[in-house]
DNA sequence: TATTCCTGTCCTG
DNA sequence: CAGGACAGGAATA
């Protein structure tokens, strides 16, 4: 049992959810309804306790939304929790550097499993961290988006200023 | 082009 | 415990 202090803040995109342990961010979630983003948090933490922001976690708050505006700007410790095989997902997702993709296959034979790139969609799914965990820099082979956890539709936006922050050095 | 199998997790019966 | 559903992809008929 754990407690965990959140806080909602707004992006360009949508509103944001922002919650952490005591050792770091444990979910970052998106969303258009702020009550609908607390509900997703209860039923990821159904045994914390919640707690609203307390002195000291806009700081927190200000950076993660930094990055989701900005990608690649900062890192922020983290605190999440999945079997072996997400968290070998998603350290790969976090090699994945701002502006470019990879495809679930790729990402697959990154972790030692070629074969299992159904199983890297399901891992990055489970995803409780948004943009801090690049989620959205995989998509599938041939460069189509096929879905995303909190829309496609936010995914391609990401996706699209994350190219263009990054320089579009490509094929220029 | 349409099936079928593979893979890791989660949800339901 | 068994079966089905997924943000995929490659092989086979």
């Amino acid at each position: 049992d754990q407690t965990i202090r959140f806080a909602v803040g707004d992006c360009s995109l949508a509103n944001v959810l922002i919650a952490a342990t005591a050792k770091g961010v444990c979910a970052v979630l998106l969303g258009d309804d702020p009550d609908e983003l607390i509900d997703d948090l209860v039923a990821r933490f159904p045994n914390a306790t919640l707690v609203g922001a307390d002195a000291g976690f806009e700081d927190t708050v200000s950076k993660v939304i930094a990055i989701v505006e900005s990608p690649g700007h900062a890192e922020l410790p983290l605190d999440v929790k999945g079997t072996v095989f997400q968290q070998r997902v998603w350290q790969a997702l976090g090699k994945i550097p701002p502006g470019q993709t990879a495809t679930y296959s790729e990402i697959a034979r990154a972790i030692g499993s070629p074969q299992s790139a159904r199983a890297v969609a399901g891992a990055c799914a489970a995803n409780p961290v948004a943009v801090l965990i690049p989620c959205h820099r995989v998509v599938r082979k041939g460069g189509e988006l096929s879905g995303y956890r909190w829309g496609v539709d936010r995914k391609r936006k990401l996706l699209a200023r994350e190219a263009k922050s990054a320089g579009p050095t490509s094929k220029a």
